[in-house]
Parts: C-alpha cells; sequence; structure tokens
DNA sequence: TTTTGAGTTGTTCGA
DNA sequence: GTCGAACAACTCAAA
C-alpha cells in the first residue's frame, strides 16, 4: 500500500514507527508541512535549528533515492489534496503533542477517513505515553517521584527501531524551497554563533549522545550543576526536533560502564520531559494558567524596565546575566543557571513566570512546549510538585558555590574580565568608596537593579498571604 | 478509612 | 568557619 509519512517532532529515519511501518507496507513520500496557524512563535532561535534539521533530513532521504517534500499550509488540507491526488491509502504520523495539535489530529482522521484514506498514528517520542495513567489510579500524577517510580516498573522500553534499509518512493510533488520560508536568522554574528556551537540533525544527535555518554556521564550528578564544565548532555534541541529518541538515548546509557549513580540521575532527567508531557497531556491550560489555583490571585508585577534588564543580561548580577545573555547568543543555558535566572525573575523582581516562559519560548533552541511551562512553574512554586515557597536562590551565593572562579561568568559578561575571583559574583562591592570605579574593573557593568534580601522577603509575604487569606 | 511519611535542585540564623 | 534547625502549611500516595 503507498502512503504518506507525515513528518513532524520526529525527525529521523532510525526509530521512527510511522516511517518504518510505512516503508515496510509498500512505497512511502516523506512530508513535513510548516503549518503557521499552529506556529505562533517568532522566527528565533528554535526555527533556526528545524531548518538546520530539515536539511539534514532531507540529506538522509537523498541518500536513500528520494527527497522530504516541503509544503506549507493548513495541515488537513495539504494531507486530504496529497493523499487524493497521489491515491495513497494511508498517512502515517507520530501523533501530536500539544493540544492544538491533538485537535488537529482529529479532524485530519475525519478529512481522511471521508475519502476512504486511514490516518494511523503511533510514537517512540516519550519512554511512556504522556496519557498514559496506570490502572486503578483516578487521575493524572502529581508528584514527580512517584510518577517516576511508576513508570520506571513499566521500564526499560522496547528496543529503538532500525532505520530502513531501502525506501520505494512515490513519485510526489516538488515541494517547497526551506530558503524561501524565511527562517533565515536575521543577524550574522548571531547565525556564526550558534553554527560554531551546533549541529542539528540525526547523526549530529548521535555523535552528541556518544560524546557525552562516553566523556561526561561518569560523575554527571556532580558536574552538571557546575556551568563552566558543560558537563550537560546538550541534547535537548535534538530530543525536542525529535532527531533522537529517548528510548535510543535509554538504552545507550543503560549500557554504558558509568556509576549508576550518574546514570540513574540522567536518566531521571529524561524522566522529567516526561513528567512534563503528561502534565501538558491532561492539563491543556497549564501553558497559561497556574496549576496551583491559589496563584491566580498572586500580584505579580508587569515590570516594563525591569522585564527589559532581564532579557537583556543588565541586571546586575553576574549568574542571572551570564545566563540571559548565553541564552541570546547560543540558543541555551545550563540547567541549574536557568533555574537560577528564572527564579530571580520570578522572586526577586516579582515578574510573572508567563512572562518569562515566554521569552524562553522565544529564545531556546530546545524549546519544548511541556518541558518549558512545566518548568517555570515548578520554579514559580505553583506546580503541582513545585518548590517550597522559602526556596529562593540567592544568585550571589549559587554564583560562589557553583562557579567559584568565575569562568562561566566571565565567558558571557566580558565586563568581568579583570575583576577578582572574589568579587565577581559581587561586583558592586569592588571600589569599597575608595578607588574611583570608573577605571576599575567593570566600568560598563550595572548595579544591582533589586536588593535580594528585601525582594525575598516581600516574595516570602505575598507567597504567605496566598497561603492563608485574610 | 485513617494514618503516616514524603515532597529535584535553598537560605539564613544562631550556636 | 561549620553545622543543624527553622522556614507554612498542604497535598499526595501508599500502607
Amino acid at each position: 500500500m503507498r502512503s504518506i509519512v507525515w513528518f513532524r517532532h520526529n525527525l529521523r529515519l532510525s526509530d521512527n514507527p510511522p516511517l518504518y511501518q510505512a516503508v515496510r507496507e509498500g512505497p512511502a513520500l516523506p512530508v513535513y508541512i510548516w503549518d503557521p496557524s499552529l506556529d505562533t512563535l517568532p522566527d528565533g532561535a528554535r526555527k533556526w535549528w528545524l531548518a538546520g534539521s530539515l536539511r539534514a533530513l532531507n540529506g538522509e532521504f537523498i541518500s536513500h533515492g528520494l527527497a522530504l517534500v516541503l509544503l506549507r499550509g493548513p495541515s488537513e488540507e495539504i494531507l486530504f489534496r496529497l493523499a487524493r491526488d497521489l491515491k495513497v491509502g494511508a498517512v502515517h504520523a507520530a501523533p501530536g503533542r500539544t493540544p492544538e495539535e491533538r485537535s488537529l489530529d482529529l479532524r485530519v482522521a475525519r478529512i481522511l477517513s471521508g475519502a476512504g484514506i486511514s490516518f494511523r498514528t503511533e510514537s517512540s517520542d516519550y519512554l511512556v505515553p504522556p496519557e498514559f495513567v496506570p490502572e486503578g489510579r483516578s487521575g493524572p500524577w502529581k508528584i514527580f517521584a512517584h510518577f517516576w517510580r511508576s513508570c520506571r516498573s513499566r521500564l526499560p522500553p522496547d528496543l529503538p527501531l532500525p532505520a530502513p534499509e531501502r525506501i520505494v518512493k512515490v513519485p510526489g510533488p516538488q515541494g517547497e524551497r526551506l530558503g524561501d520560508w524565511g527562517w533565515d536568522p536575521p543577524a550574522p554574528d548571531w547565525a556564526h554563533t550558534m553554527r560554531r556551537l551546533w549541529r542539528p540533525g540525526e547523526s549530529a544527535a548521535h555523535e552528541r549522545l556518544g560524546a557525552f555518554v562516553a566523556e561526561d556521564l561518569a560523575g554527571y550528578g556532580r558536574r552538571r550543576d557546575f556551568p563552566a564544565e558543560a558537563a550537560t548532555s546538550k541534547l535537548s534541541p535534538h530530543l525536542a526536533q525529535g532527531e533522537i529518541s529517548p528510548r535510543q538515548i535509554w538504552w545507550k546509557v543503560s549500557e554504558s560502564e558509568a556509576p549508576e549513580k550518574d546514570r540513574e540521575k540522567f536518566l531521571e532527567e529524561l524522566g522529567w520531559r516526561e513528567f512534563s508531557a503528561h502534565l501538558l497531556w491532561h492539563h491543556p491550560e497549564m501553558r497559561e494558567s497556574p496549576l496551583r489555583r491559589s496563584f491566580l490571585d498572586y500580584p505579580w508585577k508587569t515590570g516594563g524596565g525591569e522585564f527589559e534588564l532581564w532579557k537583556r543580561g543588565m541586571t546586575g548580577f553576574p549568574l542571572v546575566d551570564a545566563g540571559m545573555r548565553e541564552l541570546r547568543q547560543t540558543g541555551s543555558m545550563p540547567n541549574r543557571v536557568r533555574m537560577v535566572a528564572a527564579s530571580f525573575l520570578v522572586k526577586n523582581l516579582g515578574i510573572s513566570w508567563r512572562s518569562g516562559a515566554a521569552w524562553f519560548a522565544d529564545n531556546l533552541v530546545d524549546y519544548d512546549p511541556a518541558s518549558n511551562f512545566a518548568s517555570w512553574q515548578w520554579v514559580a512554586g505553583c506546580g503541582t510538585d513545585a518548590a517550597p515557597f522559602f526556596r529562593v536562590f540567592n544568585p550571589v551565593l549559587q554564583g560562589e558555590r557553583y562557579d567559584p572562579r568565575g569562568e562561566y561568568v566571565r565567558r558571557f559578561v566580558p565586563e568581568l574580565a579583570r575583576v577578582p575571583d572574589r568579587f565577581v559574583h559581587r561586583p558592586w562591592m569592588i571600589s569599597g568608596g575608595s578607588e574611583n570605579k570608573s577605571e576599575d574593573f567593570s566600568s560598563s557593568y550595572p548595579d544591582p537593579i533589586v536588593e535580594l534580601a528585601t525582594s525575598r522577603n516581600k516574595a516570602l509575604q505575598a507567597f504567605r498571604r496566598l497561603s492563608t487569606p485574610g
């Protein structure tokens, strides 16, 4: 049977059940659709990555003697016309991940079945299907530890599927050119940095995984927290576009010789990805409203000026600023720095997690609609399994603990290059009144825009009022 | 049904 | 300088 393989967030040939199934049953046509109605984000870092990922996927197909057909417009209409014109019997795809994509799936299934074409969805995008709730449980999970324990009892996952060896093609339309989609980065410098740091695509994803497991998995549990060490896996953008599947990662990590503690810690990070997907599936409103309803009344500031300074990395707190500048330059940030920068926005500046989440969504190469909002709610304290209200990160202490020599901070905040280590996370204390700061080390670096202790106490007070109304 | 223990990642204060 | 306790109260999950 001839079929269309509709690629979505599974831009890979190996361990790709829709592709695998389609190719087993007969000739196939691989298609990617850019559906602007589903794509509300600006053409930022994520688009740059996606373009690279599509080019890489197309390259893989060319080596099989066919090409990825790029189309633009409303997905269901495009699929319907194409399927009818090419007289295919089925459309294969991975199921949608967001509420919008899932309702699209229903429309696609309906319109195709009207023409006698079947719509078949199958997924290896998660270790455990996001919607899954164990027998006997009344609702979705709320606490990560319990969720993950339950998942673990259903693992290991199946072995990954191989990439198809030979694909028989369905002759199809020419499709559009990626260069015409206007996804190319606006600023050349920015693109240059991105190209130097990242390589999108399936083969790069596997190389990255191999390098991580060989070099950084042993010691991961401890070293992941030190941003200067760059010991995190950096797999998240590859996962976000589905260039690699979680079970491919699972097996590679499980078979490694690294200490069990480190392997477990890393697999747990995959678990957080699963947990976030579970939460978004069962709480489709999670991207806009707090999972803890009491937070609906939280008195967030809608501060314009301070929010701008946070975005530009000009808050006067080196660890926060380094992270925010790294985000702009590279589309990413190490996990611990994300927490500190997010905590600072929400708890010290009192600005809503929704503003922060929107900025991250626009700027992260690894933006994932489930993980992004689940993590922001966690930091803000309004998630289901949120941090205790009193857990407020202190960017100075975090900096001194996890970047003691200021190596990371100096990399992204060049104004601090010559500041002595002991002041690198508190540069406002340098001059001590005697010297003229302007001819000192950090002349152009801003003074702190808030007082940490005061703003912290204000946040704690506001949280206290939420739990004891009146 | 009731009870009990636990819940990713922290900071501060006082001994 | 180091260490342990305090920081709210609540909700969830399992026994």
